[in-house]
DNA sequence: CCAGCAGCCTGTGCGC
DNA sequence: TGCGCACAGGCTGCTG
């Protein structure tokens, strides 16, 4: 379930294992999830990974960039020339590539030509595999991701881009977290959610954000107190921090683009606890539709 | 313009 | 054991 703190954590472990290097192939294996010219990223190196909302950008030195969404269970996860992960404690795929894996990128360092240079502290940098080749696995079991090649100038004309609401830990202050709430008539959980409102938050942010603020999900956004906006915007801010902290929630299908786990799972407030024991009063937690989709909530505390 | 909902997919876990 | 079904949930696109 990748949200804000998922796909941020996936962002920052491009950055770290695949800038700097060239891609020099690219397999496709399911069409439908690739949108635009696999001839426009061949021999391109990658300069930058960026984050907006839930979405990534990956920019390339050539003037394009592939855009990508990874929805519930799209993974990134880089491999070594070996073929072997670099986490310790890799849990999930060893087999890579399986029959989920959509895209297999082939990188290739343009540091390559310094490999005869001895290391100072072999096995230590954290960025050695900078100075490798390895493979870039895009895996999405339920095949609801997305990559695509644009042009770097022409990313936010695409629609999912052009229509993404204030950033969380940038863009989107407490004025207007304010404004945006008070302008709504929507459900409050539903708001929280709409990414064109505000963007990067999900189901599990969204509903231990509110059980934080003990407001009731079912809500209107225009009958929140000014306290309680106050409160709101603060805890979500407090979870999605928490969450980056912990490197996300692997509860289901998320890994990290070494192939570690993140472990906010083990810290949920309130998302997917139905039936169990309010952490605040002890009475039992329950859960509702909104919107199509599970909200958890503890009847007593949320008001 | 907005709200609501089906559709996209596969794996998992439940009841019978 | 296995079948059918509900569920997971982000986003698009359609309808009213």
């Amino acid at each position: 379930m990748p949200e804000l703190p998922e796909v941020e954590t996936i962002r920052r472990g491009l950055e770290r294992h695949i800038v700097g290097k060239a891609i020099v192939g690219v397999e496709l294996r399911f069409e439908k999830i690739f949108s635009g010219k696999v001839e426009d990223v061949i021999g391109a190196k990658i300069m930058s990974i960026r984050r907006f909302g839930k979405g990534l950008v990956i920019d390339l030195s050539n003037g394009f960039s592939i855009t990508a969404h990874v929805k519930m269970t799209g993974q990134f996860v880089y491999f070594g020339e070996d073929r072997k992960n670099f986490h310790p404690n890799l849990s999930l795929p060893t087999d890579l590539p399986n029959k989920h894996t959509h895209v297999i990128f082939t990188l290739n360092s343009p540091a390559e030509r310094h490999a005869g240079k001895p290391e100072a502290h072999p096995g230590s940098d954290p960025g050695q595999d900078r100075l490798t080749k390895g493979f870039l696995f895009y895996n999405d079991i339920r095949k609801f991701g997305w990559l695509k090649v644009v042009k770097t100038d022409e990313v936010f004309r695409q629609p999912f881009f052009k229509g993404l609401g204030p950033e969380p830990f940038s863009t989107l202050t407490l004025p207007l977290f304010k404004k945006i709430v008070l302008k709504s008539s929507l459900p409050i959980k539903i708001l929280l959610m709409d990414q064109r409102k505000m963007s990067g938050i999900g189901n599990i942010y969204a509903n231990d954000a509110l059980y934080a603020s003990r407001i009731d999900p079912r809500r209107k956004g225009n009958e929140l107190t000014k306290l309680e906006q106050k409160v709101l915007y603060t805890a979500v801010l407090e979870v999605l921090t928490k969450g980056l902290e912990l490197g996300g929630a692997s509860e289901n299908t998320y890994i990290q683009v070494d192939g570690g786990k993140g472990s906010y799972q083990d810290h949920f407030l309130v998302y997917g606890k139905n039936g169990k024991k309010c952490l605040r009063c002890g009475n039992l937690i329950e859960r509702i539709k909104q919107g199509g989709r599970s909200t958890f909530y503890c009847p007593t505390c949320q008001s």
